[in-house]
DNA sequence: AGCCAGGCACCGC
DNA sequence: GCGGTGCATGGC
């Protein structure tokens, strides 16, 4: 059965592909203008189609609140582009070129693993290690379901728990391509399982500093990681996670209001420049103006 | 062939 | 703190 909703601000492909979700295929159709995904998330999956704001989710009735607060469909995102429009022109047009992205809220563990994977990657090759991971850790499941008048049948493999994770030795683990990563994965999920590091009852009322703290314990995950999995993971929308791309077009539009701002020469432009920048100037809606500004410049090259 | 990728740890200062 | 370097792997 599918559930329809008239969504405004909402484009599946370009949430999908954005950069945020790495556990998606499309699902080719003959339709002019309709868009068909098929989303896995944890050990579920779904059938997402969307002809303009026409957005339909396959699935049973006990699963759809679990899709819509993952699509995050429950937000005013044109009060939140609005905010952000009216600060300048270069937030306007990543706003409206990149529009119907949303912000996933994705399993913590999920996004834990998949940004330490992330680091020094490309992403079509941290797609590739995460389908690797779930091949071998995790559990083959079949989804089912009506589409267009007739049967629709995918077999797919779930994100691997911790306690599957955990069986996992380094030397299997660089098997599956992750290289220098692969102690990484094997201290998170220790930390994860040994020190209950994202148990909701430790975990919650912790302030984002906490959080990023506690994150921040495993080795591999730094600053930038850690911020993914608070943003895509955990919902912290405030946080402003800063790689390549972000500090590319962060220093094409604002280079000199930042280095005024901190009164340093633009040469002299650091990270926490860029952070601290970023939180005074985008406040709340940091995360939301990151994964626009993130897309846009990856779209359109700005700053490489 | 060399450089870079949704970075990070480690080292020397 | 800050800058430089190595790191697995793959694509251009």
């Amino acid at each position: 059965m599918f559930f329809e909703y008239i969504i405004k601000d909402f484009s599946i492909q370009q949430t999908l592909e954005c950069g945020q979700c790495f556990r998606f295929q499309v699902v080719p159709t003959a339709e002019k203008e309709l868009e068909v995904y098929l989303v896995f998330s944890g050990n579920l999956a779904v059938l997402v189609s969307q002809k303009r704001e026409r957005v339909r989710i396959y699935c049973e009735n006990d699963q759809l609140s679990y899709w819509v607060r993952y699509f995050d469909l429950g937000r005013d995102y044109g009060k939140i582009k609005k905010e952000l429009s009216i600060k300048d022109k270069f937030l306007e047009e990543a706003c409206s070129d990149k529009g119907g992205v949303r912000l996933l809220q994705q399993e913590p563990f999920e996004m834990l693993i998949t940004f330490i994977l992330s680091q020094n990657k490309q992403i079509p090759h941290i797609k590739i290690l995460v389908q690797n991971l779930c091949k071998n850790y995790g559990n083959v499941t079949i989804y089912r379901t009506e589409f267009l008048g007739q049967s629709f049948e995918v077999a797919y493999y779930s994100f691997p728990k911790p306690e599957a994770l955990s069986l996992a030795t380094e030397a299997e683990l660089r098997q599956l391509k992750v290289g220098f990563r692969a102690p990484y994965l094997v201290e998170a999920v220790r930390k994860v399982i040994d020190e209950g590091l994202l148990d909701t009852s430790i975990i919650h009322g912790m302030t984002v500093e906490q959080l990023r703290d506690r994150m921040m314990t495993i080795k591999g995950v730094g600053r930038k990681v850690a911020d993914c999995m608070l943003l895509f993971g955990l919902g912290k929308f405030e946080v402003f996670p800063t790689d390549v791309w972000v500090r590319r077009i962060m220093l094409f539009y604002y280079e000199d209001i930042i280095a005024a701002t901190y009164g340093v020469p633009k040469e002299n432009i650091k990270d926490h420049h860029i952070l601290s920048f970023a939180c005074y100037y985008f406040g709340t809606l940091a995360g939301f103006a990151q994964q626009y500004l993130f897309y846009y410049a990856r779209d359109k090259k700005i700053g490489k």
